[in-house]
DNA sequence: CCAACATTTCAACAACTATTCAATTGTCTG
DNA sequence: CAGACAATTGAATAGTTGTTGAAATGTTGG
């Protein structure tokens, strides 16, 4: 299932778009992102999220919560620590297509 | 030319994740969603954005202006109007590969 | 040039949100 | 059980942002 040219979605489901904002709007924090990244790779305790970022864990928590609860991210208990990771491989997709934009050789003809 | 598993992100790169988030922030407002959708399918004068999501043209002004400055969309004027289209595909793979995440029922496989 | 239309800009307010720090809960080990 | 470690929660603050209405800019036609 890869993104083809047929977006179809109905403009007057207001509760498609509204979920469709919401994960948006949980990608579009720098801080909330960096976290996404770096639970793409493998499951990654909330202490370790921290100190890779360079930040603290009770914001790291704040922005998991979130995530989670979005079901971008899932959490797994092991012992004392608790490993978050992708839910699925959509966001990664969703990641990819949206460097692929920034890649984007600034195509530029004749704005006006 | 579509996303694969192989997002490889210099997690270094603040000005990547910076603009990408951005991007994402850009998409995470409703109303500019909207707007974004609408423009997909073919180029739209700034008044009929405004008619067709009930908005108001000063409004709408203001998310094009955001959305055309991160190169999201372009405009082009046609005598008194301009009409706004997405510059290029990749916006819509990214919202396409969300909706497929939306549209993933709980899929839990192999989770532990 | 003037009037009508289309869009943009400006200022200002209300609402939201990311961050911080302290306190709490949960878990393992000695 | 007590202590240390890990993560969460709560409240409070500062900064950001979406929205609005009025004024201004740009464009076309009479």
């Amino acid at each position: 299932m890869k993104a083809e040219r047929n977006t179809i979605i109905p403009l007057n489901a207001d509760d498609t778009i509204g979920h469709l904002a919401d994960l948006f709007r949980l990608m579009g924090d720098p801080t909330r992102l960096r976290i996404v990244l770096t639970c793409l790779d493998e499951p990654i305790s909330v202490g370790e999220i921290a100190m890779r970022l360079d930040s603290s864990p009770s914001l790291v928590s704040h922005h998991l919560r979130l995530l989670k609860a979005a079901r971008v991210l899932r959490s797994e208990r092991r012992g004392k620590q608790i490993f978050y990771s992708a839910l699925d491989e959509h966001i990664r997709c969703v990641i990819d297509d949206m460097v692929a934009h920034i890649g984007e050789p600034l195509d530029i003809e004749d704005a006006d």
